[in-house]
DNA sequence: CAACGTAATTTTGAATTCATAATTAAGTCA
DNA sequence: TGACTTAATTATGAATTCAAAATTACGTTG
C-alpha cells in the first residue's frame, strides 16, 4: 500500500497473516470442499497453532468472501455460484481494463518484453494442450500488466476478486472453441500493448473477461444439470 | 472485570462483525487519528469486550487498509496520503462508471425518481452553502446509483474503496469553484441517469471522480505545505 | 550533561480456559 | 419401529492467562 514502507525494513511476518495465505490456498486447491465446513480442530493440529490466530484468519478471509461466518455454527467453505459469476467477473473486467490502460502508460520495454516471453510460452503450451500450465502462465501474464500499472490498491483489488473466481476451478474444463478464442484474445493484449493502445488494450481485456464470463457460467450450468 | 455498566457496550451477535463497523465508524469520523496507534485496552474498556474479538476486528481492517499492524508492535491508523489518493480514485472511477452503466440497464422509475428528489435536497444544500448535509446527500446519490447497478460485490468493492478516502475529511475543504462544478457534473449524471445512456453516465461519474482526485490532491498538498 | 546499558513495566501475540450454544446420543413411550 | 424428550458431548465465541517483545524508567560512566 501507499504507507510509506522502508524497503530494507525486515518485514517480520505474523501467524495469522501466513494462516490467511494457507487457507486462502487450501481453499483454491479445494482442499476445503466448497459447501463444507472448515474444520478449525483439524487445521489447528495442521499447522500447529491454537485457534486464536486462525480465527483470526478466518474473519479475514471471510470478509473476502471464501468463507461464511455462522454464528454458533462456525465457518463455511463458500461455493462459487453462478449469481456470483455473474456479479465478480464484470468488476473484475472494469478493473482488468484499467490495468491495461495505465500498464500502457506505465510499462518499461523490459517488462513488454517479459509479457512477450510469457505469451510464447503461452502460446507452446496451448499447443501441447497443456491447461494446467496455460492456466498458470495465463495468470502471470495478467499479473505482469496488473503490476504495470502500477497502483497497488487496484492490484490487490483485483487479486482479491481473482482468487474467489479461482475457487470456480473452470481450468479443468475449456471447451477447444473457447481455448482457441482465448488464445486469440490474448494475440490481441499483446499487440495492443507493444503498441501502447491503452483504451483497445482496456476494450480487449474486458471483452476478454466477458468471455471468461460467459465460458464459466456455461460450465456452472452444465455441472448444475449433470447433478439433477 | 468486564462490566456492564457502559452504554456503549456492545452485547449483540457477532461481537466482531459489530467492532468492525465501530471502529469504522471511529476511523472516518477521526475519532481515532490519523497515524495514531490504536489504543487496544481503552477500546476494550469503551466497548466492555476483551481483546479478542477487538483484535480480529483490527485484521480485517487491516486488510481492508483501515490500520497498518506492526508485528509486536500493535495497530496504527493509516493516514491518507497522497499517493494513495492517487491510486484508489482513479479505481472508484473504474467501479463507478461500471455501477452508472449497469444502473441505467436496471434501475426502475421510481428509483430514478428518489435521486431525482436526493439531487433536488443536494442542490438546496449547496443554495444554503451547508456542506456537511451536501456531502451526505452527495453520498446516498452515489449509493442509490450503486445499488440500482444490482451487484452486491461491486456495492462493496466502492464501498471498501470510498471508507478508505472519507478518512481525508476533504468535506471540510471544498473551493467555491470545485464546489460548483461539482454540481454541475451532478446535473449531467442525473441527466444521463433519466435517459439511462450508459456509456455518457459511466464517462462523467469518471470524470467526477478525476475532479475529486484532483481537489483532493491539490487539498492534501497544500495541507502537507502548510506544517512545513 | 549526554550516551549508553540494564532493570522494571507495559504491550503484544498467541495459547488456554470457560460459559454457552449446537449437536449428537440415549432413553421413553405411543 | 419411529417420533419425541432429555442428557451427554462437542464446538463455538469470547475472556483470560502467559511467554516474549517492546517500551519506559533508572542508573552508571565518560
Amino acid at each position: 500500500m501507499a504507507q510509506t514502507t522502508n524497503p530494507q525494513a525486515i518485514t517480520r511476518t505474523s501467524l495469522h497473516h501466513e494462516l490467511v495465505g494457507r487457507l486462502q490456498t487450501l481453499i483454491i486447491n479445494a482442499d476445503l470442499e466448497p459447501g463444507s465446513k472448515v474444520p478449525e480442530k483439524l487445521l489447528c493440529d495442521q499447522f500447529g497453532v491454537s485457534r486464536t490466530p486462525l480465527r483470526e484468519a478466518l474473519k479475514v478471509l471471510a470478509s473476502d468472501g471464501l468463507v461464511r461466518l455462522e454464528p454458533n455454527r462456525g465457518a463455511w467453505v463458500t461455493r462459487v455460484t453462478i449469481e456470483e459469476v455473474e456479479e465478480v467477473f464484470p468488476v473484475l473486467g472494469a478493473l482488468e481494463a484499467l490495468s491495461g490502460e495505465l500498464a500502457c502508460q506505465n510499462i518499461t520495454d523490459a517488462e513488454i518484453d517479459a509479457v512477450r516471453d510469457l505469451h510464447a510460452q503461452m502460446l507452446q503450451s496451448y499447443k501441447e494442450r497443456d491447461l494446467d500450465v496455460y492456466f498458470s502462465i495465463n495468470q502471470k501474464i495478467h499479473r505482469a500488466i496488473l503490476l504495470a500499472a502500477r497502483n497497488s490498491t487496484l492490484t490487490s483489488s483485483c487479486q482479491a476478486l481473482s482468487l474467489r473466481m479461482q475457487r470456480a476451478r473452470y481450468l479443468a474444463n475449456m471447451t477447444q472453441g473457447r481455448w482457441q478464442d482465448a488464445v486469440q484474445e490474448h494475440e490481441s493484449i499483446l499487440e495492443f500493448l507493444i503498441a501502447r493502445d491503452g483504451p483497445n488494450l482496456a476494450r480487449t481485456l474486458m471483452g476478454h473477461m466477458n468471455s471468461k464470463r460467459l465460458s464459466v457460467v456455461r460450465w456452472l450450468q452444465s455441472e448444475g444439470t449433470m447433478k439433477d
